[in-house]
This record gives C-alpha cells, sequence and structure tokens, in this order.
DNA sequence: CGGGGAAATGTTTACGTCAACATCTCGCGT
DNA sequence: ACGCGAGATGTTGACGTAAACATTTCCCCG
C-alpha cells in the first residue's frame, strides 16, 4: 500500500532498521541519529526526543559490527581459561565479568579444553580473530612460558596468576602470604610439624604456596615432611588424606585448596582419625560450601572478586590509556572454623 | 630498503594490517585473499601458498567487525545468566562454552547481577547491542513470564530452564524424574515418608522437583509433610536441617540440591543424629565434591554437559537453518552413595 | 544594527570484508 | 586450428557507523 519503505509483513522483516531508517523517520540525518546514539551534548533536546521517539519506533539497535569497524574498538574484552570446573576460576570470573560490564565491555569467553601447549595455541588463534580489545589469562601461566605461541601482537594482556613471566602484568592472590597464615596457625596451636598436600606442579600458585609452606616451617625450626602432590581434585586430597591417616605421626595437614581438604577429612574419617581432636585440617579458597564441611573447614579466605576487579582494571587502563600497569598482589585471611585444635596431649 | 609498504618500526605499527596488505605483499587481489582466508578451494595452490605465506609475514588477523558488518553474521552466541555462582550453572555454561567453541561461534557472557525484573531489562539493552547471533538463557524463566521486558524482536532464543513460556524452546533436565527418583528410593529403603527441602518458589526447576517429591508420596499413600523452602544456600539447609533435627519423626530428607544437603548434613551432625543411621539425606545435582561429604551423599546426577550441548544445538539450528527446535529434557540418574540406610528399626 | 562566534545540524568519506559479476587462461574435443 | 567451458583471478560496490569538515542558525555584544 504505502510506497516509500519497500515494506515487509512484520513477520517476514529481514533487515534490522539502520541509522539511515532512523534518520529518515526522524527527518535529521544520519549524524545526527550517531550523536544521539552516543549520548553527545551537542544536540537539541527536541531534536533529540524526536530521534529516541524514533528508534523507538523502528526498534533501532546500532550495528556493533558496524561501529566497531569504525572505531576500532569492540568494547569487549576475551578471557580465556581452562574448563570452568575449578571453584576460584568460576568466582574470578565472576568477578572479571561484572567488572567488565559496569565499564560497559562485554565478555567474550574463550575455553581450553586441555591445559597443554597445542590447546593453547589453539586458543590464541581462535583469539586473533575474536572481536576482542584485550586478552585476561586465567591460567595456569607456566605453559605460557614454555609455549613458544606467539601472542597476538600489540593486544593487552593481563594473567591472573603469579608468573615469573614479565611480557604481562599480573594479578595475583597472595599465595605466600595465605600459606603462611595457614602454616602459622596450626604451629601456634602446639603442632610439630605440618603435613602439606600441594596442587599440581606445573601450577604456579601451588607453587608458591608450597615453597612458603616449607619456608615458614624452616622459619620456626620445625622439620618438613615430604609434600604430596594432588591434583586439586577432592579425589585426590582423599586419596592422599588415606596415606596421612595411616600414619600416626601425621596431626596437622595443610591441603592446598578446600577441595583437596576436604577429601582428606573424608579420608580422616573413614579411618577413624578425629578431626580435629587427631589431626587438623587447615584449607585454601574458602569456598562457600566450606563453613558446612564436616567439621567446618578453617581455610585461607582468596578475596576472588577483588583479583577479578583488579584485572579488569588493569587491562581496561591499557586498553584506553596505553599504559601498563604494575603487577598486584592481593591480600588474604585466614578463616577459623573448627577442623583445627592443638595436638592431642 | 623496500619501498612499497611505508614501513614503519615493529614497534611503533599504529594499524593491523588488513586484506589489502596482504594482496599486495602476496600480489593477488583482495578477494584472492578473502578466498584463502575462508577456506574457499577454488584457488590455486601456489597461490594459496603465497598468500598464507605473506599472512604469516604481516601477522594478517581477518577483522571480524568488517567481516561481520559483511555478513551480518557475528558466529557469537549469548549468554544470559545470573551471577555464576551456583554449581548447576557453571557446569551448564562450560559445556555450552565448549559446545558453542567447536561450532565455530564464541561466546559473550552477559551477567544479570540480581534476579529482579529491572536488572533483567538491563540485561536485555545490553544484549542488544552487544554482537550476537542468538541468545541462551539460564534464569529462572519465571522472570521471564512477569516481566514485560521485550526480547530483542528476531533474535533466536534457548531457555535453560523448565518453563511455561511458550515463545522459546527449553533445554532442561528432567527435574520431576530426578525427584521421583530420589524419593522412590528413600520409601524403598522402607521410610514412612520422606521431608523436603525445596528451592525458592520462583524457580521452576524448584516448583517441579517439589511437585514431583508431593506426588511420588501420594502415590504411595504415604503422608506428605510440608515442604520447608531454602534458597539452594548451604546456609539455608543448614538452618532447616536443624529444624528437621530436632523432630525426632524425620528420619528421611530430600533436599533440592546438594549444598543445601550438605548443609542439613552438618546440621544433622551438630545435633547428633546420626546420618544414615538415624535420618537418610539425597541431594540433587551431584557436585564434584558430594562423594566426599560425610557421609558421601545419595544424590541425583544431572548431565549439565549434556544440557549445554543441547542448547546450543538448538539455538544454533534456529540461528543457521531457521527453524525452531522442540523443548528438550534431559535425563538423570540416582546416585546411591552412603546417606541413605533403612529407617532405625 | 551589524559582525563574531558558538551551537546545531548536515555532507562526505573511509573503516575491512565479501558477494556478485567480469575477465582471463588454459586444455580439450572436433 | 578454433571455440567452448571450467577454473582461477580481478574489479566494483555496499554493509552501518562515526570522524572530519562544512554549513546554517541565531544570540549577544559593541
Amino acid at each position: 500500500m504505502t510506497t516509500t519503505t519497500g515494506q515487509v509483513p512484520a513477520t517476514a522483516r529481514r533487515r534490522a532498521p539502520s541509522m539511515a531508517d532512523v534518520a529518515r523517520e526522524a527527518n535529521v540525518s544520519g549524524q545526527t541519529v550517531s550523536r544521539v546514539s552516543n549520548g553527545r551534548d551537542n544536540v537539541d533536546a527536541a531534536t533529540r526526543d524526536r530521534v529516541l521517539a524514533a528508534m523507538a519506533k523502528l526498534g533501532y539497535r546500532p550495528n556493533s559490527a558496524a561501529r566497531a569497524l569504525r572505531t576500532g574498538r569492540f568494547r569487549s574484552i576475551g578471557v580465556i581459561m581452562f574448563t570452568l570446573s575449578s571453584f576460584g576460576n568460576m568466582r574470578t570470573l565472576d568477578a572479571i565479568t561484572t567488572a567488565a560490564t559496569d565499564a560497559g565491555y562485554s565478555l567474550t569467553l574463550i575455553p581450553v579444553p586441555h591445559p597443554t601447549k597445542g590447546e593453547l595455541s589453539v586458543a590464541f588463534d581462535r583469539l586473533a580473530d575474536a572481536a576482542v580489545d584485550g586478552v585476561i589469562l586465567i591460567i595456569e601461566a607456566h605453559l605460557l612460558d614454555e609455549s613458544d605461541v606467539e601472542l597476538p601482537g600489540g593486544l593487552p594482556v593481563v594473567i591472573v596468576d603469579s608468573s615469573g613471566d614479565e611480557r604481562f602484568p599480573a594479578i595475583d592472590t597472595d599465595q605466600a602470604h595465605g600459606a603462611r597464615l595457614a602454616v602459622q596457625h596450626l604451629l601456634d596451636l602446639g603442632h610439630e610439624t605440618v603435613w602439606h598436600i600441594a596442587g599440581p606442579g606445573r601450577s604456579y600458585s601451588a607453587t608458591r604456596r608450597r615453597e612458603a609452606w616449607a619456608a615458614t616451617l624452616a622459619e620456626h625450626g620445625a622439620e618438613a615432611p615430604p609434600a604430596l602432590e594432588g591434583d586439586w581434585s577432592t579425589e585426590s586430597g582423599y586419596e592422599l588424606g588415606l596415606e596421612l591417616a595411616a600414619n600416626p605421626a601425621v596431626t596437622a595437614v595443610f591441603a592446598a585448596n578446600d577441595q583437596m581438604a576436604l577429601g582428606v577429612l573424608r579420608a580422616m574419617h573413614e579411618s577413624g582419625r578425629a578431626v580435629p581432636g587427631d589431626v587438623s585440617v587447615v584449607g585454601f579458597d574458602d569456598m562457600s560450601e566450606s563453613s558446612s564441611f564436616w567439621p567446618p573447614l578453617t581455610t585461607v579466605h582468596q578475596f576472588f572478586g577483588e583479583v577479578g576487579r583488579r584485572s579488569v582494571e588493569a587491562l581496561l587502563h591499557e586498553v584506553e590509556v596505553g599504559e601498563r600497569r604494575d603487577d598486584s598482589l592481593v591480600d588474604v585471611e585466614l578463616v577459623v572454623r573448627q577442623s583445627t585444635a592443638p595436638p592431642r596431649a
């Protein structure tokens, strides 16, 4: 019936309305629509209203591809991480998402199914044609070091991990301080020494915790038993816990994360060793379930939210200002619950 | 030395190389570069090699904004979800990410900090200028129903939840079957009836589980005690568990998720009620920690991976083929561990 | 009452890619 | 020898936006 716009039944509409459509509807130039769309203030109030009305009427949505092409910015940050299984990574991702959103950036997730160099390369390739202004790496930085993978040139990168790598700023929890707090607590309770279930050796975080554990023992003249090495999983904590339970000399255990600590608790229960009566257990992370473990777990609280926030801050600073931020360490807090007590006399 | 390209020191390079740069370097037309870049087969092998070499030399990366602008496709899907806290959502997100990546799509995360209608609108607005071809909603669909929010027109949507909403296909775990399995198991062990700690009423999943619980009891002529309502958190399970522990008539509890079940376990321990001796407890989810709870938790295993995969499949089918998929229910499995036993005679 | 200038608005163009179409180069059959 | 067609490659233009620059309007001040 009407002639101008080549009307189509609403159900069959093909093309989303563009700036030009809005401009026509509001009887202004495209540029004015652009100005309204971007919230510039040099537009007459009446004009602005007219444009906004036209936008609403047509259901206009700016085409982000065109915008990105024009501006060279995607307003999106990429996060590369291993499968989301780990509790800490989840929380960090959550905080990153929130921080990025608040800053007006969207967030693109780039998974790495297996933590191998090859897979990492694949992820970086994906990254290459992903539409992001910068990248946060939540991976065990170790891999990066070994890796000859070329990170896409010119793309700002922030690493969430303790890294030896100098190429990029690293944001991390103060692993060493946390471990120190945990060991100190156990020693203060009167334990002769503290056994340790470490995380996998390829993880810098695990290494930091383990080193701080050993150092703290040494400072107090306590003899360090051999460290056991788990893989962060509850199961590995359980199996290693069974070993410890069988050794009557063990009175205090520091597990490198809460999940392994949970495994240790189970192992102790099954072996008839009372916690904290016979054996005290400390974890690391303070996952939300830890307060309901049996017994409620004494652990080192990580402020994942803060880590996430700082990562985004550092990355966006580099993206927008072009200035690299320094490394940053987020403090930690010991939460004493009921899995620790003085050794039985 | 060379003349053509207006060389800049590598450190100061401003602009990423474009197709035109590669074309010049390889001495072909831009279109040929495009063809190589998109893996078309109608390019001579020698030419292809030359182009690939030029790409490698210049570090060429296709500009996804330009590509998206030209093709009208972003090759990205959006996921709207509440803060990542919940275990199940995490796992689902993980699977979605993997499935999307395998299909060559990237994934954009759009968080909703608080599950209110207002926040949901904000998320949808964000979505509007996000560069996605379709959306997966991991939210309690309830909100959608109440909400007058207009979803961006023409954007395919899939909901991960049991939804009454007919507007979009829903993919979900078979909540009812899971609850039925749990209650049945307890009844089979000889318990007279089963108490229930439900999830929040606004959640369809919680409602489904609760209804199935009630229905199963009714079918067996068991009297249904009043359902308690938690908020999925360990804490709420603990508090409600304390109530149940104080009631000597309680011998079997079905908690609507593992975290609340963990809270119940703690409450029972603290109240001196043996699990499973005095009280049997069943959860729902089968989180990775559940096998190490004390006692290891009998629970309903959800196949989150399958849910995620099917969601992506359904969404991409609609995006690429334009055909809506039917609702889909993912089956479930009862995992019997050590938190359940016949009632004490 | 005229001129200067700020504010509002319009016009032109380029961002990098890919579809559509145009052209070119061969090999092969008759 | 010639022409035809298939495959390889080149040319042109448009996607929707925003920066840069151009133009218009109108208010204020001397």
